[in-house]
DNA sequence: AAATCGCTCAACCGCATATCT
DNA sequence: AAGATATGCGGTTGAGCGATT
């Protein structure tokens, strides 16, 4: 596992890249492809290393890059997905077409994280800095949990980014690089894994997906969800399906077990891999796509993450997640409330004076939010309403998928 | 006008991981 | 299985540029 000499070779060259070199890489990888970016500098005559082609073509040369000023949709998707995953700008800039991990980053360093510091608010939390009056009202557990659920969406996103990747290999695989349009997709990803079961495989450890865009597909009275991290199988009216293939297969069972009425009845979650208790879900009503697809009664639901198994009973929305416990329990509060993207947004607009606030249309009598009292706190919880939000919009809304 | 400061962002660096031999 | 190589990712740097003094 050495690693390359990349550009610790004498004789090449570093710093800004000239037009010329622009040029050169560009008509090389238009004919070529990128093919191997060890390989490249040398073909295209360019005194450089792989590495810096690679990076080079990615974060400026491609050309599906939108460049310019961030839009306000944009800021708040990336902050947003911030607090979820954290500076995992690969996966953040996965929901953001067109825009460059680098791009994210350096975006989130130079604007982004002044902006949330301005405000009160820990640019690596995304909690208020004061936070120990929070203590007492449940958010600060609101936000483990969030956490929680956050490192669950990290794993999908990878997956997702994954399989994004081999899908437009596969619809595309006799074009030469430069028209797949996106770095993501390169020659490595030829080779990965080519199914999801085979994707989710990829994923680390003790991660796993809590919700994700499903498609669907029915196999006789029951169904077959398939995301790209996961596939879902239920069954109407069965019991709970005890997990299967832990051990002796590396995928693991994750089940749903809900009950028709979506009520309060309580639920549990296991996870085997840490061997943790069995712990209690309340009021789960999540994943209308779940109900949608009948689910409310049993769901079997196979992530090949490890070894994880989840059951649950009721079903799962927003507004009734509930925690009971500590550690990884899913205890959420009224976390979500009413589904509102104005909260944070109008919060950091509000506190925002380095760049104009009329371009996002919002009403300057919009109460404020200017961080104070109650409604700082108001505030900051519908900013974790916006995040649940986002989570629970797939990046396939994006055109990106 | 010159010096200084602060900001931006392209590019580099080093590590982790995947793939190849 | 182990080592070598290739690629991806996130942190950091520093050149360039505009604003301020």
């Amino acid at each position: 596992m050495g690693r390359s000499p990349c550009c610790d070779k004498v004789g090449l060259k570093k710093g800004p890249w000239t037009p010329e070199e622009d040029q050169k890489l560009l008509a090389y990888i238009e004919e070529h492809g990128h093919g191997s970016w060890r390989a490249l500098p040398t073909k295209a005559g360019l005194q450089r290393c792989g590495k810096s082609c690679r990076l080079r073509w990615t974060n400026y040369l491609r050309p599906d890059i939108k460049r310019g000023k961030f839009s306000l949709q944009e800021e708040q998707t990336i902050i947003q997905l911030h607090a979820l995953l954290g500076n995992r700008w690969s996966a953040i800039a996965t929901h953001l077409p067109k825009r460059t991990d680098n791009e994210i980053k350096n975006y989130w360093n130079t604007h982004l994280k002044k902006r949330l510091a301005k405000m009160g608010i820990d640019p690596v939390t995304h909690k208020p800095k004061n936070d120990a009056l929070l203590s007492n009202d449940g958010q600060s557990k609101n936000a483990a949990n969030l956490s929680h659920m956050a490192q669950w969406e990290s794993a999908r996103l990878e997956a997702e980014a994954r399989l994004v990747r081999e899908s437009k290999l596969r619809s595309s695989h006799s074009l030469p690089h430069h028209q797949l349009g996106n770095p993501a997709v390169h020659a490595s990803s030829i080779s990965s894994a080519s199914t999801s079961a085979q994707l989710l495989n990829k994923i680390e450890p003790s991660r796993s997906t809590w919700n994700g865009g499903w498609s669907r597909s029915t196999e006789g009275s029951g169904g077959v969800l398939e995301s790209p991290t996961s596939t879902l199988t239920f069954s109407e009216n069965a019991p709970p399906i005890t997990t299967a293939g832990v051990g002796e297969n590396p995928m693991a069972m994750i089940e749903f077990v809900g009950s028709s009425s979506g009520s309060s009845e309580a639920g549990i979650v296991k996870e085997e891999g840490e061997q943790q208790d069995w712990k209690r879900l309340e009021n789960s009503t999540h994943l209308p796509e779940y109900k949608e697809a009948g689910m409310e009664n049993s769901l079997s639901f196979t992530s090949g993450v490890h070894d994880v198994s989840m059951s649950m009973e009721g079903t799962w929305t927003p507004e009734s997640l509930r925690t009971s416990g500590t550690g990884h329990v899913l205890h959420f509060g009224n976390v979500m409330g009413d589904q509102e993207e104005e909260g944070f947004t109008n919060l950091l607009l509000n506190n925002s004076d380095d760049r104009s606030l009329s371009d996002g249309g919002e009403d300057s009598d919009n109460g404020g939010g200017s961080g104070s009292g109650s409604d700082y706190y108001e505030d900051n919880k519908n900013y974790w309403n916006s995040i649940l939000n986002l989570v629970n919009s797939p990046p396939s809304d994006s055109p990106m998928f």
